[in-house]
DNA sequence: GCAGTAGTGCGTATGTCATACGCAGAAGAC
DNA sequence: GTCTTCTGCGTATGACATACGCACTACTGC
């Protein structure tokens, strides 16, 4: 009598309360435990905590079912009580690591001041957990921690006097951003650890390799470029994302001096 | 007399001219061949587009090694001796799905005009390979098409007085944009395929999911936005692309402007 | 108390991957 | 003609996710 296309198996688990993804269901803490069989020597929280901090100490490609298995000393399998598959293992750790979202300013702070602080607030939890970059995104967000991001996001346009439509968007927007910075900023991270380079290092490297291959007739700009050394600065990752962030505000800021006129 | 850190085996591959990464310097053409041995029966540009034509049907976890060379009639291994690691394979991938971009405007044409094409032409280029963008960066453009686009978006800015520094953060920010942009479309497609539905369904699923959870007074913000049905149009990718690009420029308009007045 | 039953942990197996290693044969260099 | 340097490729190896089924446990209803 199980409903969804798999029937029977380990994927047939307890407690289903809807049609749900199995995963969001649990973030939701859903999923009423029926006191029948034995009592569960393990719980999602361990779980969950266990992969954490594998994925802290070593990245996330080091967190495997029989990694966290063993780091719990139970069997690979048991896990599959508990969790349907990997992914949502990932979700979970992902809610994990994001966290609530910090308190907001107080009211009547200026709308772009809180923007500020919400998009800074989600690039320091982020990067705090780099790893959690490299989770392959499988939808809008859906769980707890997440949506309440989403719902500092839209309030913090509060006093903007933006509509839901265009918050929406505005949100998508510097998220989107805040995710790109830091999970560029993990991959070059992650390149220079394998390449065994230090930042400095890669750098130079980098502009030795244009400089090497772009003639100046093919690749003007690119030239100038390396000759104005702009390759040489320390590239500093705080620099691009203060950059773009307020590229972005001072975007949005037109957007909201066109409603308020229109409008 | 293997230099290199790995000595021996089937990574000591012949012609290597520097100390560059392998597949960088197969991609601009480097890497003579030693007439000694036996004629190779394959060459890279095979493999490569037998990859790509893989990921275009498949998508890009259907690439394997295995598969890449039952495609071409040739055992697993033998790819080895084309290619070092799987991650060389994708990175000559991800070279040929971009390939060179447009030509720009005329000479003369306002540089927001210009930055619009180049941002729009690497937006398609991206979405027409979407497989592609699941391909893990692992530095900055230092393939001769992916130079060639920094070159191209660098040179757009030529008419809006900006210093080289001020260039290469805005393209950074641009090209960013596009990716998450793209990506981020390419998750959801990937999670509504492997789901089952439609994209209007996911979207009305994702709202009753809200509206179950989400109670008025912990998320007031997300609340109003269900109330007001934001989330039963038809979420246009294309709109959100023309909202961020249109806000970016905004932005770096303002900049511009501010660069102008300082210096 | 005592069945029945739904849960439990987990051993084992399957199938998929990337890739190390080494051999046999080919073809240009001398 | 021999030597060297390649070639293709068969055969491991060691991960990994996860299907399946067994043995055992602790509630539920009687």
């Amino acid at each position: 009598m199980a409903q969804g296309k798999q029937a029977g198996g380990s994927t047939d688990r307890p407690g289903r309360a809807s049609d749900l993804p199995a995963s969001v269901e649990v973030a939701w803490g859903l999923r009423e435990r029926p006191g029948k069989g034995p009592r569960p020597g393990l719980d999602l929280d361990r779980i969950v905590g266990a992969a954490v901090r594998i994925a802290e100490a070593e990245g996330l490609a080091a967190v495997s079912m029989g990694r966290v298995a063993k780091e719990l000393g139970v069997s690979t399998m048991s896990l599959y009580r508990y969790v349907a598959a990997k992914d949502e293992l990932y979700v979970l750790m992902q809610e994990a690591a994001m966290g609530l979202p910090p308190a907001p300013p107080a009211p009547g702070t200026p709308w772009r001041e809180v923007l500020t602080a919400w998009a800074t607030a989600l690039r320091d939890r982020s990067r705090r957990n780099l790893w959690a970059m490299r989770i392959p995104v499988d939808g809008p967000p859906a769980t707890p921690h997440s949506v309440a991001w989403m719902e500092q996001g839209l309030a913090s346009l509060d006093g903007s006097g933006l509509g839901d439509g265009d918050r929406i968007s505005v949100i998508m927007l510097v998220s989107g951003f805040v995710r790109n910075e830091v999970g560029t900023m993990a991959d070059l991270a992650a390149a220079q650890a394998k390449a065994g380079t230090t930042p400095e290092e890669s750098l130079v490297r980098y502009g030795r390799l244009l400089a090497r291959f772009t003639d100046p007739v093919r690749f003007p700009a690119v030239t100038r470029l390396l000759e104005a050394g702009v390759l040489e600065g320390p590239d500093d990752p705080d620099y691009e994302f203060a950059f773009g962030l307020e590229r972005l505000l001072d975007g949005i800021e037109a957007l909201v001096r066109k409603r308020g006129v229109a409008g």
